[in-house]
DNA sequence: GGAAAGTATGACATAAACTGTCGCGGTCGA
DNA sequence: TCGACCGCGACAGTTTATGTCATACTTTCC
């Protein structure tokens, strides 16, 4: 066998992960254990990260870095890689800050030259916008995220996300919005990750109710700490399961029940009402006067007010009635900025 | 110069697509041509399209793929560029669909094994949920883009990327909104992409208004044809330079002018609305009585009054007078939905 | 506290591989 | 038709790669 084989071949093995040991090498390519060495050090001399492991058990393995043998891509698509690279920055969506950087740079100097001029500015060519708030469902907290707060909430979904695709259980504290104290540690298996009008939600399953996934907003994470082995159970979970906001739908199940909150309105407003990503969830139902009655679960009277207000004329709450005084007295006041009644109708 | 060395350098000259030749080789490494034409059998031999060309100008050159040398990616490159492939995948960014697709696979393929497993399986642990329809900015036209239209627009905007990227003029026909018969073909130069709330623009320069780039939303364009070559001018334009909605900046300017509308609102309201993707490009000035007055351009009635709604108490429609008393009477007839005035007074 | 299995490195003779120089035959473009 | 390129076989000369032996160090297992 050839030097040059030999050596493509030590990289196939080598990328497998698994360390090799010297003398191993030797006898399956047929040659002295001195020579592989010798390659070793060819390969450290081209730049592999080739790491020796010392002792008993020992061999060599690539370093933190795994190697890539040759591909051929097309320049579409390398554009399509660099593109989704571009799209990931644009939108925060970045488990591993360094690692996009990185790639980034390594498929640029790989291009061929005619091609990469135009693609180094390709951030130049294609614009993405950030999703835009919500007027209707509010943040709580600051809008502003900082950079600071990004790259942190970043680092939350890294370690998870490597957790959740080495199998490896986590422990990790989370401030609730609803609880006043922090939660403690808990050990979760980690799931997978959801991305979610430009916040990362982490997906993981808790002891205590094995199969039901929770959700945690990652910028809401306060500690992570490694845990133990994951259980071999719950081998094929799909975070697809969860999509289509299907889990804001059990948990609006939950808040009906307990803040139910009943609002009459005119089927065409309840059309556009299903179409939105919160709302969507409530329950509908035909009311009496030809009307839709929709259910929905909310502790807040602002936020039930500003959907009333939003609902507009033919729309009426029906529940909480003692919001309805309180809700009504707002809308008069707001009428009443115009002149009072005897102006109104002369005015219109 | 080693002979392992010069056929890597080797590799890095044919990839960058010129076709080299032998004696030019021979020259550059020092050997003599009949080593080059060994050394090719050789990359030949390790499955590289090298492909010699006869005659005079002829030379070696890659075949019809683009060859990509190689690279070393650690785990976390290589999840960063398919998690960046899964994004694009999920938000319907994929100007090259065939592109990405094939990325994806030789990405795979090429990964170490036991990563393989798991990264092959990414999707089931990333899940990206589609931007949210904005309830106070609706969309005119059908919410359910169907798989065809999204295929049909990713037609659009890959060949209009290309475009762009290769620097080649486009005439386009496009269906206005606001016109009621389409657009005739009118020639322009591509200028970059935009997404915004889960649609692409396309952006490039009309010749009438050089220097204003123009936008046209993808799902739009009814057809697309070939121009002819680019002007040099224009050299360095950059689509960020439309970020942040700036475009939408401009616009509103024209439209307040055309159609002003004017509300006083309390301050803190006022805060909010800075932050919205929309009503944060209206003027805002201080008002006499200590509340903000927003100037924004806007023909229909029922936006502005959902907007006015939405504030809520302490906001007051200014301008267009007309439309002050019809708001105020909507706003009575939703109050009177929860009684009359006295049984108001007793409710609260 | 060894023995075993691994890496690390130098020296040197030898075998293998690579290289240069011929030669001759194609192909293409001006 | 010429010039500049690829294609390839043969052969001698030289460089390079390899095997062998010797020695030192590190870790793990018993």
């Amino acid at each position: 066998m050839n030097r040059l084989d030999r050596i493509l071949a030590l990289l196939h093995l080598l990328r497998q992960g698994r360390p090799v040991s010297a003398s191993g090498l030797a006898q399956r390519f047929e040659v002295s254990v001195r020579t592989i060495y010798r390659d070793m050090e060819t390969l450290a001399g081209m730049g592999l990260p080739v790491e020796p492991e010392m002792g008993r058990r020992g061999g060599f393995r690539l370093g933190p870095g795994y190697f890539l043998p040759p591909v051929t891509l097309d320049p579409e698509e390398a554009v399509s890689l660099l593109l989704g690279l571009a799209l990931s920055r644009a939108l925060r969506v970045l488990p591993f800050p360094d690692g996009t950087d990185m790639a980034e740079r390594k498929l640029l100097a790989v291009l061929p030259e005619e091609t990469r001029g135009t693609l180094e500015r390709a951030s130049r060519f294609i614009g993405f916008e950030r999703v835009p708030p919500d007027l209707l469902h509010p943040e709580r907290d600051d809008p502003q995220a900082g950079g600071q707060a990004a790259e942190e909430e970043s680092r939350v979904v890294g370690r998870f996300l490597r957790a959740a695709l080495s199998r490896s259980r986590l422990r990790l504290s989370y401030r609730s919005p609803y609880r006043r104290e922090a939660e403690p540690l808990r050990e979760i298996e980690p799931r997978g990750i959801v991305w979610d009008r430009d916040r990362w939600y982490l997906v993981g399953d808790v002891e205590v109710r094995a199969g039901e996934p929770r959700m945690w907003r990652a910028d809401r994470v306060l500690e992570m700490k490694s845990g133990g082995g994951m259980h071999p159970t719950a081998a094929d979970f799909d975070v697809s399961s969860l999509l289509g906001r299907r889990w804001l739908g059990k948990a609006m199940e939950r808040w009906r029940t307990e803040n139910p909150v009943r609002v009459a309105l005119p089927a065409a407003r309840a059309d556009v009402l299903r179409r939105d990503w919160y709302y969507g969830h409530a329950l509908f139902e035909d009311g009496p006067d030809g009307r839709t009655v929709m259910t929905v679960g909310e502790g807040e009277y602002e936020r039930v007010a500003a959907l009333l207000r939003w609902l507009g004329p033919g729309a009426e709450l029906l529940e909480p009635a003692e919001w309805r005084g309180r809700l009504a007295g707002e809308l008069r006041r707001m009428a009443d900025a115009y002149g009072s009644r005897e102006q109104a109708a002369r005015d219109s």
